[in-house]
DNA sequence: AAAGTGACGCATT
DNA sequence: TAATGCGCCACTT
């Protein structure tokens, strides 16, 4: 695993319950503000239920349609379930997406 | 070492 | 508003 990995991993296990953090922030926040893609990638690799990856949605606040555990249903159950609210299908509402300067 | 992949994002239509 | 096109970049082969 790439030392990039580790510090996705690092972030998205801070990120609270009830709140969504989308690829670019995370990619922003580690100094590489055109990698969001590769972040994906990374949470696509991940396995680990440890890992709260289910927070992390596209910059239009909407679910991965690739989602690894059971597709974007699977995820927007963990999120309703965590207090999150949805605009329509897949959206989320943008106040649930946590600011840039309020990522750890 | 080089090429392929894709949970993205921005600009352009 | 929605749909493409394209650059980007860590990972995997």
């Amino acid at each position: 695993m790439g030392d990039f990995a580790k510090q996705v991993y690092f972030l998205v296990r801070k990120i609270p319950s009830g709140k969504v953090v989308t690829y670019g922030q995370i990619a922003k926040k580690l100094g590489r503000p055109k990698a969001a893609r590769a972040v994906g990638n990374i949470l696509h690799q991940n396995n680990s239920s440890q890992i709260p990856c289910h927070r992390v949605v596209n910059k239009e606040g909407k679910l991965a349609v690739n989602y690894r555990f059971g597709g974007w249903r699977c995820q927007r159950e963990k999120l309703v379930n965590e207090g999150i609210k949805f605009k329509d299908e897949k959206g989320v509402e943008f106040d649930s997406i946590l600011k840039t300067s309020e990522v750890e």
